[in-house]
Formats: C-alpha cells, sequence, structure tokens
DNA sequence: TCTGGGGTCCTAGGACCC
DNA sequence: TCTGGGGTCCTAGGACCC
C-alpha cells in the first residue's frame, strides 16, 4: 500500500481524466441514427422546468452552456434536439471507464461521473522512464479503443495544474505540466477558470481589483487573509501558484445519498407533498440498501415557490435503512418545514448522511416500534422487496399511497 | 429565460461535557 | 459563585462542482 503512495523523492505525477462533453457522448453511443445523427445535440430536461446538461459542440458556438434553462437553449439553437440524460448508460459507461483506469494507475479516484484523478508516482521505474505526458496519451488512446468514451488529460504535480491544463488539452487531447512551471503556467489564467472560485468569491476578488491569477499572485497573504479570511486566503495564495497539497485519495466512500424533484407545477397540497415525499424516502432506502448502508441522519429540503431553499434534518442514535423509518422522520420534517413557511413549494428532497455499515441481525434489537426506529422485521420486508424489483422491474411493487402519476 | 439533480466541503452558533 | 477553555456533536445555510 505505501508504494503506491507518495516517494519520498521526486515530484508527484498526478492526471485528470475529462471525459469529453461526456452526456451528449453517451447519448450518441445509445442512439447513433437518432440522437447520434444530430450535430446540435442538448442532452437535459425537456420539461417547462429543465435544464441543459450538456451540449454538443456545435450546439455550444450559439452560446448554449449546461445549467441554462431548456427554453433559453432552444431560443438560442432553434435547431437543437433536446434528448433526456440516459442516465443508466452513463453509470455504466462511467465505470466501464474507471475500470479501464484502475488497470493503467495504481490509484485511481472518481471526482464525479466524468472525471477520474490519477496519481502515478512511483510508476516511472515500471513505465521505464516515459514521460507522464506520453502516459498521458497512451492512457487517453486506451480508453478510447476499450470503452469508445473520448476522453481529455491534464497533468502535473499538484491537483489544481492537472485540472486546469485539462481546459487546454480538450477535445481528445493532452496537457502536461513539467515539473517546476506550476507557477508560470498558472499566470496564464484568470481567477474564474480556477476550480473552487465561483460567481460569489468572484465577485469579493473583483471588489479588490482581482481579475487575473497574475493579479491575485502579485498581493502578500497577509492581506489575502484580510480581505476573504484567513482559510480562503492562504488557499487562494497557494492556488495561484499552482500549490495543492490535495492528494488523490482511492479510498471510495459515500458521504451522503438523496434524491430530490421539481415538480411540473409548484405544490401546496398537504397530502400531495407527503406523497412525494414517501417516493422520494423510497429512492433512497434502494440506494441506501444497496450499498448495505444505513443512514443515522434524514434531511428534508425544500424549495419554495420564490426558490427560497429550506432545509431541515434529524439525527437519530440508531442509523436506518427501511423507506419507512425513512419516511417517519422526514415527514415529521416536512411538517416542521411547512410549518414555518406555508407556501406552495417548487421542489422536494429527502436525504440521508451520517451513513454507517450496516450491522448483523443478531446484534440489533428485534423490538423496535416506535415510529422513528425500525424493527429487524421491517429491514427483512425492505431488502425482500428490493429483490423483486431487482428481478421484475422498479415497478413491479409500489407503495399503495402513491398515486401512478408521472411527472411529465 | 427564471434557475435540474447529484454530490462535497466549509462555517458558525448552540448544546453539552470535562 | 460573576463564571475559563477546549473538544465534539448537531443544525442550517451557503458556496461550489459536474
Amino acid at each position: 500500500m505505501s508504494e503506491t503512495g507518495t516517494p519520498s523523492q521526486g515530484p508527484r505525477r498526478i492526471l485528470l481524466v475529462d471525459c469529453d462533453m461526456f452526456f451528449v457522448q453517451v447519448a450518441r453511443l445509445e442512439d447513433p441514427d437518432g440522437a447520434g445523427s444530430q450535430p446540435f445535440l442538448l442532452v437535459g430536461g425537456r420539461s417547462n422546468r429543465g435544464v441543459i446538461t450538456s451540449a454538443s459542440y456545435e450546439a455550444r458556438k450559439f452560446g448554449v452552456r449546461s445549467g441554462m434553462p431548456t427554453r433559453q437553449a432552444r431560443v438560442l439553437c432553434p435547431e437543437a434536439v433536446v434528448v433526456p440524460v440516459p442516465r443508466g448508460a452513463c453509470v455504466e459507461r462511467s465505470r466501464a471507464v474507471r475500470a479501464v483506469l484502475k488497470e493503467l494507475s495504481p490509484v485511481v479516484q472518481s471526482a464525479s461521473i466524468d472525471e477520474f484523478y490519477l496519481d502515478l508516482s512511483g510508476t516511472e521505474r515500471m513505465l521505464k522512464g516515459e514521460g507522464l505526458d506520453e502516459t498521458a496519451d497512451r492512457i487517453r488512446r486506451v480508453v478510447r479503443q476499450r470503452t469508445e468514451i473520448a476522453v481529455s488529460l491534464g497533468g502535473g504535480t499538484q491537483r489544481v495544474v492537472a485540472k486546469v491544463a485539462t481546459r487546454l488539452a480538450k477535445p481528445d487531447g493532452v496537457h502536461v505540466v513539467p515539473p517546476g512551471e506550476e507557477a508560470e503556467f498558472m499566470s496564464r489564467f484568470r481567477l474564474r477558470d480556477l476550480p473552487g472560485i465561483g460567481p460569489a468569491f468572484l465577485g469579493q476578488l473583483k471588489e479588490k481589483g482581482l481579475r487575473t491569477v497574475e493579479d491575485a499572485a502579485a498581493v502578500e497573504v497577509e492581506w489575502l487573509a484580510r480581505w476573504f479570511g484567513p482559510g480562503r486566503g492562504a488557499w487562494l495564495w497557494e492556488r495561484v501558484r499552482g500549490i495543492d497539497p490535495t492528494e488523490v485519495d482511492a479510498r471510495e466512500s459515500r458521504k451522503s445519498i438523496s434524491s430530490e424533484r421539481t415538480f411540473f407545477e409548484d405544490i401546496d397540497d398537504h397530502d400531495e407533498l407527503e406523497r412525494r415525499i414517501l417516493e422520494l424516502s423510497g429512492n433512497v432506502g434502494r440506494q441506501l440498501r444497496a450499498k448495505e448502508l444505513r443512514a443515522r441522519t434524514v434531511t428534508v429540503k425544500i424549495r419554495d415557490h420564490d426558490y427560497k431553499t429550506r432545509q431541515a434534518g434529524s439525527t437519530q442514535p440508531d442509523g436506518v435503512e427501511t423507506d419507512r423509518a425513512i419516511f417517519a422522520v422526514a415527514a415529521t420534517l416536512l411538517h416542521d418545514l411547512r410549518h414555518r413557511r406555508r407556501t406552495p413549494a417548487r421542489l422536494l428532497g429527502v436525504g440521508v448522511s451520517n451513513l454507517v455499515r450496516q450491522v448483523p441481525a443478531d446484534q440489533l434489537d428485534l423490538f423496535g416500534g416506535q415510529d422513528a426506529r425500525e424493527s429487524e422485521r421491517d429491514r427483512i420486508v425492505a431488502r425482500a422487496v428490493d429483490r423483486i424489483r431487482d428481478r421484475y422491474g422498479s415497478e413491479a411493487l409500489r407503495p399503495a399511497r402513491v398515486l401512478d402519476r408521472p411527472d411529465r
């Protein structure tokens, strides 16, 4: 294990593998004659309140960006074809890419569904002196050949450098920054290009007259700390120099699971909201059990008609895993939130966190009973339902109280 | 043209304990 | 008796990412 960690000598060799317009690529592979034949392809929500998840390069020339409301995208690019996100296929393709990367690198960390950090430190001898740029290009070709997915790779001694370099590598290319050139490389960019700087921080930076990485690099750390707080000040001072102590961490540990839905129309009816909470609790519970986890904390999120987002959470001494127990907590939290501000809801979400591993049945009390707690019988029933759904499809068994009415 | 759904991390205040 | 200091957990909100 220690062999694969950062060696005491030599700079780190970090690569970021980033799938090019991932959702569009997958949509094209899944439907080569339909969506695949469309140059102006948009993937995302098609409902009245949807947004674009990913746009083809051709469509981007018209100003379409991910996160943009679909309605707006249609105005900018009227010829565009919009297809829904092929969720299952994306998860499968992502897994396939990761599996190939695991054969090619000792350390692989998934940063998102379409981004993977690799740490190849310590592989110099094994790779017989192959340069990091050559390694990156080899990985790009192998991934393409074995998964059909086009990827771009950025590389360097630091994660932030690898990440920013990916921007220059796209599409379907490679850009590696040699050791020692990190600060100079970073100085070519604007602050808005740095990962971790969003609209809010950007506004604060602009107030101090800072627009480019060069601007910020000229300011002493004491001033950055005074302006933006000690934590953010030190963070910024490091990043603009291409310094990023974050390690590539291959341990996959999920911190939270959630499911949320924006309604076709705002909902004010309490019973209807409760039915939605029941469905969302089921989605979360199923994922929780599939991963053999339990949750100590249940959270409900509500977005009011005016887009104000509120949430309430509750932590139990013991973890829960059944739909019933999750729903019991979530329903109470929903009542609290609705009591504090009673207004039509645009979105509802259920999340779980504080995740712990399931423990064997013989270590549990077999006498659960109170509402928020679950008995071993509850758990056995819930897992049996999951097995039936796995075999016959998710529609095979549905909560009796949920109306069979899809959103769109 | 109003703003999806899945996440992670950080902060700040209060409770509680030693 | 006029009350420190630190650690941990919980909660709510916010920023940010893809």
